[in-house]
DNA sequence: TTCTAGTATATTGTACGCAATTAATTAGAT
DNA sequence: ATCTAATTAATTGCGTACAATATACTAGAA
């Protein structure tokens, strides 16, 4: 007698709250970065960078959970657009720092103005906010290293 | 004076917490899926017909939030594969009927064997479940129809 | 020093996501 | 019936994501 499989139904799934939920803030914040013509992995690219300036691009990357793969050519347009440079590290020349320029240090409280109007739209004070943030984090971290278990099956292989 | 503006950190954003969690979820579904050569989108696609077949396209994009510039090379490659079949509407000819193939109805068991352990691995109760993705889904809705207040800035346009 | 393993970035190829535009079709008003 | 506005998909263009590979460079062992 087959296993009997319980239902999966898209609207009480947390992978698609949590994918629906990116879609929305990643367009929220598109909107208010146009401005600057910033996308948002640019927008938390520039948030990296205003903690700890420079870094290499594997830094850079371990910060904002992106590779080489992503993380180069974005950098090559934000470099064009003028907000950060790109120079191979003299010392190591696989590594390449990246640095922000005077631009993007000088339009820091512009960017931010623009930005900080999510919370308020939001509708939440700062202990509800943080608890969002946490009971998310917290689903993150336990997803972040699991491997789907390995199921028999003898079936045809789709 | 220029108004003091509250400092941004990554590691304490919402929105960067929603889209690391949901880059994860998605990889992590993404090897339960790897047997059946199935991308994320394309389960939740497969999730929003076996609840309801078939459906146009319009209507499919609208329980999962895409539009037909994704949706449409998407349902092409799911075709090829055998997934679904495409059919032009005989009484609306601008509408295109998305339905599930009988390989579709016949592997459902089989893909939600596979991916029913993500709960497990996630090592919560139905209940702390439940109250995780309620929680997205509140600050989800939220977010959903916000517009960024316009800012008076009369600086460079960068 | 020379070989080898390791490291850092870049490149390639595939698949989203979505804004904007186009094309085809339908429905509604006159 | 005909013209117009609305609706539905498809297409185009740009920017991610990321696995897999390639390339360049470094460091450590013999």
């Amino acid at each position: 007698m087959a296993t009997p499989t319980k239902n999966i139904l898209l609207d009480e799934q947390l992978c698609f709250a949590l994918y629906t939920a990116s879609k929305r803030f990643n367009h929220f914040y598109a909107e208010a970065l146009a401005p600057f013509k910033l996308t948002y992995p640019q927008y938390i690219t520039l948030l990296a960078l205003w903690e700890n300036n420079p870094m290499t691009v594997r830094e850079l990357g371990s910060h904002v959970n992106l590779d080489s793969g992503t993380l180069t050519p974005l950098l090559k347009r934000m470099q064009t657009q003028g907000w950060v440079e790109r120079k191979r590290d003299e010392n190591d020349e696989r590594q390449v720092n990246i640095s922000l320029s005077q631009k993007a240090l000088d339009a820091k409280p512009e960017i931010f103005a623009h930005v900080n109007t999510c919370m308020d739209l939001l509708g939440m004070d700062e202990k509800t906010y943080a608890a969002t943030r946490d009971t998310v984090n917290f689903a993150s971290e336990r997803i972040k290293n699991a491997k789907p278990k390995k199921i028999d099956y003898d079936g045809p292989q789709f």
